[in-house]
DNA sequence: AAGTGGTCTAGACCACGCC
DNA sequence: GCGTGGTCTAGACCACTTT
């Protein structure tokens, strides 16, 4: 409709784009089957899915395994740069958020890890696999390593909870400065598994870099979200 | 070959994946045409372009015009909260960036902007549309909005350049606070014709809201980028 | 067992870029 | 005018989910 663009394709996108945003189909509700909507719209089965695809890239849909499209929840805002728990910020949006330990190792760091974590070649690290979700969809499967020496006893610690409460409550780091970087990515396995998405699915890579006052790095958290699911969001002031 | 995936497509993207990556093809270089991609790895074209899509949502391939696919430059870092200008930004990572001014307009400001810039509904605001490209290759479309109470005698300022400069030097506003969100989105007209990418092509988000000391606020930023082009960053400093 | 989306083929025609 | 990618069709079979 504002669209000058007449491929068959863009009035079946336009069409279900206008059902979603009138209201129509409510969240997490269920569109008609693929072989349907092409009887409906009068396309094949292939110009069809090209309609779905870019619905599923503007965040309006998803897929749920095989079992068919979905209207897409709102999405979440994330402040990865304010040390607020992932939990409460998505309760106080009226979230139902869960977190999901998967896997705890000590790894040696290989060379990757050691120059993203400034660890010469010998350092061992503690690295976690977390599966978070909102209202029971898996939303984001993060990868968060810890330099051991400054986190003596870790694996005492319950590490599906808030790892800020951690920092803070258990090994008092209180000032600390973080880098984030942010960009689209592709998901696969094992991400993409875990988040019940087709490998090679679009995605968000949040990577944070945590230091202590020093200037040490002591975590680094590389999180693969859904790209449907969250708006990053920050706050800052600035002297020009 | 790191992944279990059988599939055609997935054993496609695998092997142009890695001609890049192992530097067989530099930037900006060009792949071989559809056709003989498709003789050469024995597939149906249609599961050609699904490798190629995979690809350009990896950011590892771009398309220009019809004229074919090629090799992905390497992204720019962008950091919106700090008020450099885009154009040191990317000289300092060694592109070339340039800028041209789309449309300057007064505009009365709709139901939307009146509530992203907190505006009353009778307010007139500028309009500015921009377009920043680096080495000569289009990356982002920006609608910059200003609060006309906070810039007068805007029309005589050169608005091609930094507004950063011009904000700091002739309206003389130094302490800001910035709010920014970035999310995932499609581009489509005219954005996508813009940045030389097919409709419904995937982009990232970055909207900007600026305000004064006093909390008012002066400026509201919309960025369309294309998705392969940037890495979002920040650097921030926290008291837990 | 029936229904769903996921993969894949072998064509076709068109709009546009480039020569 | 030829070659390119962009759109589109009408099938087919498969893997998985749901009933």
């Amino acid at each position: 409709m504002s669209d000058n663009n007449s491929f068959a394709y863009a009035a079946v996108r336009e069409a279900i784009s206008e059902q979603i945003q009138h209201g129509k189909l409510a969240e997490n509700q269920p569109l008609a089957a693929e072989r349907d909507l092409c009887e409906q719209f009068q396309v094949s089965r292939s110009t069809l899915r090209q309609a779905l695809s870019q619905l599923e890239n503007m965040g309006l849909i998803y897929r749920k395994n095989r079992s068919g499209w979905y209207v897409c929840p709102r999405k979440l805002r994330y402040e990865p740069t304010r040390h607020v728990s992932f939990l409460d910020y998505a309760v106080a949006q009226g979230f139902t958020p869960t977190t999901r330990l998967l896997s705890v190792q000590k790894i040696k760091a290989g060379a990757k890890l050691s120059q993203l974590m400034e660890l010469d070649g010998r350092s061992t690290v503690t690295a976690l696999t977390r599966l978070r979700a909102v209202d029971g969809r898996p939303v984001l499967m993060e990868q968060i390593y810890f330099n051991q020496r400054h986190f003596p006893g870790l694996e005492k610690q319950d590490l599906s909870l808030s790892i800020n409460a951690m920092l803070k409550n258990h090994y008092h780091h209180h000032a600390l400065s973080t880098q984030i970087s942010i960009e689209s990515c592709c998901l696969f396995t094992p991400a993409a598994a875990h988040l019940g998405v087709n490998d090679g699915a679009l995605g968000l890579k949040v990577q944070r870099t945590l230091r202590n006052a020093e200037g040490e790095i002591i975590e680094f958290d590389e999180e693969l979200w859904r790209h449907d699911a969250l708006v990053v969001e920050n706050h800052a002031h600035i002297q020009m």
